[in-house]
DNA sequence: ATCCTTCGTTGGAACGGTCCAATTAGTATG
DNA sequence: CATACTAATTGGACCGTTCCAACGAAGGAT
């Protein structure tokens, strides 16, 4: 409720002693002697003092804090890729400021407006929708890495991703493997990701002599876009779906079990990102699966890293996937429905 | 990469004026002539200037910030309830600042101290492991809304929530009526949300003069907490459970599954919260459904009154729950297995 | 010509910290 | 006992804003 908080002066008022003695001795600054550690420590606890980061960050010129842009928070691969985030960042002692993407660039980009102004001292943005300019535009103001695509590159920003293109890949190969043909994909819309799932597909469908078999169908990175797309996808009567994530994939399977098939009896679906939810046996999906919070991990070190040295030289960072094989694959239907 | 930002004084002197003019016209006062306006802003565009919010809040004495605490953003609960909130604290201007939570109450509540720090304007809070008294501590320094529990109470601190006591009746009178007798709880764990809706089972068990087949087991909120806890409560022979969250519901389906029953026709479940995956097909959960935009739509709303007014009188707002009867519900088994 | 207004503009004092240089107190050294 | 150090403490400048009081210029009224 406090009219207004307590301040240094205020604990050193009451302490007897400067401001100056304070700010060292709640730094713990060793030149403080003991008695005078104890009472100012004693003030400042019975006074319920907490330092202003606003204007310590205004003396110090760090604010000791970093700013993260998550894509969407219903997803749970960004909750899982926060992870390794927090994790690393929190060894530093950094602070960690989140914001919301939303489906407006303008509003995405205000968010990350916001939390320049806020003085944090790098960015990790997971975002799709920012062009590669506006990107740039941010990391010519304070570092930045990007999580989960590399189609940018700049100066002073470094990305970590996984190799979107060889993990679809993986997808298509075990599909075949397993003697599907007419392998049809959902892609995720318009977005590097999605583009780069949707080339491994087209890819290694040529690879293995079935260029002629690509089909992509426009979707989207959510449960209901990937049903809708998954309808549409019905008419070209494939044997098994590659699905530009999780998300989608699980939307997918309803359409396609709403329409009367079985998964993977009749289609089987592979989706994309291995978030825990696919696991459940409900759920049991099969799919390519990146290494959520080590993509987070690495992110936040590359970011600490060029805090420490903005002039390091831009990295691009790709991180293995793998195949994860569970329940919604099967072999290819042997009679043509 | 910016050596240094350039600060008002920089827009000043490149526009040719005083930074007090370029503070008014930057904040839109009318008292500022067209010519020095277009300057400024020329100016301020060719050098990229923007406002330090460290140096605003502290001279404004307020930073226009509200911090929130999510759960866990793992589960897309909080996403959703998220949703309500950014939904209502941007129609006012406000930015939001994030953190998640931890099963680390200490490292919660420093993550709190952080946003405080930050001289944050309120608090929304959605954590269940903060004790009361500390929640009172916070609400003592900032406007606090506390979403998601009602058992705090204390001045300078409004709660909003669904009434889960009312919402687990809902659940138990359904499988009552479906012909269930044999319901265990699959509860939450320590927290005072699974504890309501502990008591709603057990005072709708005792309604129903079932008081004797009253069974409560212990688990917890995520999916591998419910699996456990569901494998332990077969042992009790249950032709239904009433399971704390909808999470731990999709994973006390999976450990129904594995030992070879089905669901609903050997045992039902029902989940609470009614988040938007458990509509998908795989899943079809039956549940408890809270309005979670409108819980946070109406935290925000809470806060923002609280803000203007921090004497206001505690509120306590409890938002009505409704049953989703959905496929993972269905008449009791006639024959005991 | 003088006085009032109004308009646009400006200097400077906050805001709450940090930190440097200067000062004082205390202690050991020759 | 003066001197040289060391240890502990302090005043004050500074960080980048906002905002208030004050100011000059330009008209308008008398």
């Amino acid at each position: 409720m406090s009219v207004s908080r307590p301040t240094i002066h205020d604990v050193a008022s009451r302490a007897g002693t400067s401001k100056s003695l304070v700010s060292l001795a709640l730094s713990g600054s060793p030149k403080v002697s003991a008695t005078s550690r104890a009472r100012i420590e004693q003030a400042a606890a019975e006074l319920g003092y907490r330092a202003n980061a606003a204007a310590r960050s205004l003396s110090v010129r760090r604010s000791r804090t970093i700013g993260v842009l998550i894509l969407d928070l219903h997803n749970p691969v960004f909750a899982e890729i926060l992870d390794g985030v927090h994790a690393e960042v929190r060894q530093h002692g950094l602070s960690t400021m989140l914001v919301a993407g939303t489906d407006n660039p303008e509003r995405e980009q205000g968010e990350i407006e916001t939390l320049l102004e806020f003085q944090v001292e790098g960015l990790i943005l997971i975002s799709h929708r920012l062009t590669s300019d506006v990107l740039k535009k941010f990391a010519a103001e304070v570092p930045v890495v990007v999580v989960t695509r590399d189609d940018v590159f700049s100066a002073g920003m470094d990305t970590v991703s996984n190799d979107d293109v060889a993990g679809a890949r993986l997808a298509v190969d075990h599909l075949v493997e397993l003697g599907h043909s007419r392998i049809v994909c959902l892609s995720g819309g318009d977005n590097p990701v999605s583009h780069l799932r949707s080339r491994g597909y087209s890819d290694a469908m040529s690879a293995h002599g079935l260029s002629d078999d690509i089909r992509i169908v426009p979707g989207g990175l959510t449960d209901t876009t990937g049903y809708r797309a998954a309808e549409e996808a019905l008419a070209l009567n494939p044997t098994a779906m590659f699905v530009a994530n999780d998300i989608a994939a699980i939307g997918a399977i309803a359409a396609i079990e709403n329409a009367g098939l079985r998964v993977p009896e009749d289609i089987s679906v592979v989706g994309y990102d291995g978030i825990s939810l696919g696991g459940l046996r409900r759920v049991n999906l099969t799919t390519v699966g990146q290494p959520l919070a080590e993509l987070g991990r690495r992110a936040a070190e590359r970011l600490l890293h060029r805090i420490a040295d903005p002039t390091a030289v831009a990295h691009r960072d790709l991180v293995a996937s793998e195949l994860i094989v569970r329940g919604t694959t099967g072999p290819a239907p042997t009679t043509r429905r």
